[in-house]
DNA sequence: ATCCGGATCGCCT
DNA sequence: GGCGATCCGGATG
């Protein structure tokens, strides 16, 4: 396989679930001076708005998440717990500020830089499988928050694609609100896919 | 294999 | 002042 056209803003301005459902196989690529790194995006989730209680605009517009009301097709990078980053695409639907979160990637492009720089990581599928995992391992910080997907440090592209029998929805993981909507996804067994056991 | 607490800090209440 | 879209290591069964 091999890195194909980068994904147009306009695939961002369709509802959540749909640009999160698709989002599965498509390429992260990262830039930084260190070096390339990239990653297929095996695992997905939808914050869907306001009403949404665990998608930060559910806070309104803030400093913060002033990203989140900005323009389809650009980099919401947000810190978390004090430590991690983690990367969402911004979508636009119906003019709802909403996102999506990349859980998870397989590792294409630059694995050694990405051993490099997560020195805890034993094995292969510790290196990427998780939000902040994935940012540590490609060198995403809150320098590239704002940017646009379409060009830059940070890009997303065509690269592989997976019928719906290939994928697996669940609720989303890790939140306390609105913890049962069905607002996950990701390429069954895979062994990048975060959590103890999938499904979960 | 699963559970639990600590780290660490910006942002909202 | 308290919590969070997390990660990691150590304890437990």
């Amino acid at each position: 396989m091999k890195p194909g056209r980068i994904i147009p803003a306009t695939f961002y301005e369709r509802d959540t679930e749909i640009v999160a459902r698709d989002m599965l196989g498509k390429l992260l690529q990262c830039n930084t001076p260190e070096g390339a790194t990239s990653g297929m995006i095996v695992e997905t989730e939808a914050y869907v708005g306001e009403h949404d209680a665990a998608c930060h605009a559910a806070a309104g517009l803030t400093a913060r998440t002033a990203p989140l009301y900005d323009r389809a097709g650009i980099a919401y990078v947000y810190f978390i717990y004090g430590m991690y980053w983690c990367v969402n695409a911004v979508t636009r639907a119906a003019g709802l500020p909403s996102a999506v979160l990349v859980r998870a990637v397989e590792p294409v492009e630059g694995m050694p830089l990405m051993r490099q720089r997560r020195p805890h990581a034993h094995r292969d599928r510790d290196l990427t499988n998780g939000p902040g995992k994935l940012c540590l391992a490609m060198g995403i910080t809150g320098a590239m928050n704002r940017q646009s997907l379409q060009r830059g440090s940070l890009v997303v592209r065509e690269y592989a694609s997976y019928p719906d029998s290939a994928v697996t929805v669940t609720p989303r993981i890790g939140i306390r609100h609105a913890a049962d909507w069905p607002l996950r996804w990701f390429v069954s067994g895979n062994e990048y896919v975060s959590g103890r056991r999938q499904g979960r």
